[in-house]
DNA sequence: TAGTGGTCTAGACCACACC
DNA sequence: GTGTGGTCTAGACCACTAC
């Protein structure tokens, strides 16, 4: 078998968990045990562990051992873009509006802005098949090199329109997900007749700062968008190569 | 500075990936390299690197090098529980019906069984400060040792249910989100008299040979349910001791 | 004092990529 | 060939826990 030892030593311990053979609380064999048990160094037996812990299965306590964690029961990966998801994939946008206006009260206290900080508005409608299925809006703290051309806006999902100005990797966002009954307006723009409820979706961004740096948010109809998310395995990033080699 | 050398290689590449030094797909310096900058060993380096590359940071590839990788924007971690959300933290639970059916055609397609095979129904009303604000339907395919017991279900999330019988380490979830207007029967037992919409959010629950172990549906009065999101950045499940020590 | 985990070194051999 | 990352060893010293 070519699987390394390190790995050979997490599927072990992780299959001991899922089986429930170790139970959350309970102690792992220690790294000095783990060294005798698998013939291998101390470093190798615990980049194995290394690698659990990282994955969330495990935490270690200096002095006292390692042990199983407790599992996270309440987080999900979510995948939202808000031109994708499991209903509708936007192919057409229309730019309905490309200002700048001063805040109101609401901007001020979300976007933490005096009033007379400048915001970059951009209002736009989401197409699906010729079918309008959302009205997006977005607010952004005007700074220079922010996109106010048309080119830049149409098909830019939000992070896309501030990673103009910083990296990516540095932007917090934070969604709120809720639904409610259209407005008038509303109903005009996405073709509502009946009773369709709108699913809602706000986005926020923050630089690495925590400062707030756009409030995006868009209102999908409610026959068009449905999300999705998965309790998340991590899996490891690394163990595509040894797929194959799952036999104990 | 009592801050470990792999901390601070890893810090310090970070810092350049966030500020926009190093872009996605820029190389890093090879491990050699770095071992002369930071007089470190190998290994020294290759674990700062392994903290980035667990981190989604970075990726390697063998013989060639290691480079920033490109994030991913479209991923959120989403916290869920049918009992606690944003707006609303349920503190009474009424058990409507307990009982064991024979599948519809839907939940023979959803739960992957037979028309024979026996599910266990579960129906209840979650209630926050006497008012019912969500509307909740489990099928779980009947094995032994399932919970029937009206003490085991009472309060017990979806998770929860199952747990009894194998460890949550090995179970997987699923969630769709959507929004619908309500039908009659659940108007009535949500006390809906107006033009409210439902948040209703469906949890499936997989064993590890990938076998449909649970359904749940949760309608929530639109009015009393938000969801929140926010792109998760493992900043490391270690760091927690050296945060102080942040200067370069 | 003995055992635990946390950090680190200075080597080694390998497969792979590039020239 | 040289340079890269991937795996691994056999030690070392430290701080901490438990007895």
């Amino acid at each position: 078998m070519r699987l390394p030892i390190y790995l050979k030593i997490a599927q072990d311990i992780k299959e001991k968990i899922n089986s429930g053979e170790l139970k959350p609380g309970d102690p792992i064999y220690s790294e000095n045990t783990l060294c005798k048990t698998y013939k291998a160094s101390r470093m190798t037996v615990r980049r194995g562990l290394a690698l659990l812990a990282s994955e969330g299965y495990i935490y270690s306590i200096p002095g006292k051992g390692s042990f199983v964690r407790e599992p996270d029961n309440n987080s999900y990966t979510l995948y939202y873009n808000e031109m994708k998801n499991l209903v509708n994939s936007v192919d057409k946008t229309k730019l309905l509006e490309v200002s700048i206006t001063l805040p109101n009260q609401r901007l001020i206290n979300s976007l933490q802005v005096t009033r007379n900080k400048k915001i970059i508005l951009i209002r736009r409608l989401f197409f699906t098949e010729g079918e309008p299925v959302a009205y997006d809006v977005k607010y952004l703290p005007y700074c220079k090199g922010m996109p106010i051309v048309e080119k830049e806006i149409q098909y830019a999902t939000f992070p896309e329109m501030v990673a103009k100005k910083m990296s990516l990797f540095a932007i917090r966002k934070e969604l709120i997900i809720y639904t409610q009954m259209p407005d008038e307006e509303i109903k005009k723009y996405l073709n509502i007749y009946s009773d369709l409820p709108l699913m809602v979706v706000e986005q926020k961004l923050y630089d690495r700062e925590e400062r707030p740096i756009g409030l995006g948010i868009t209102y999908y109809r409610g026959d068009y968008c449905k999300l999705y998310a998965e309790s998340y395995f991590s899996d490891s990033l690394l163990n595509e190569k040894y797929k194959n080699g799952v036999e104990t």
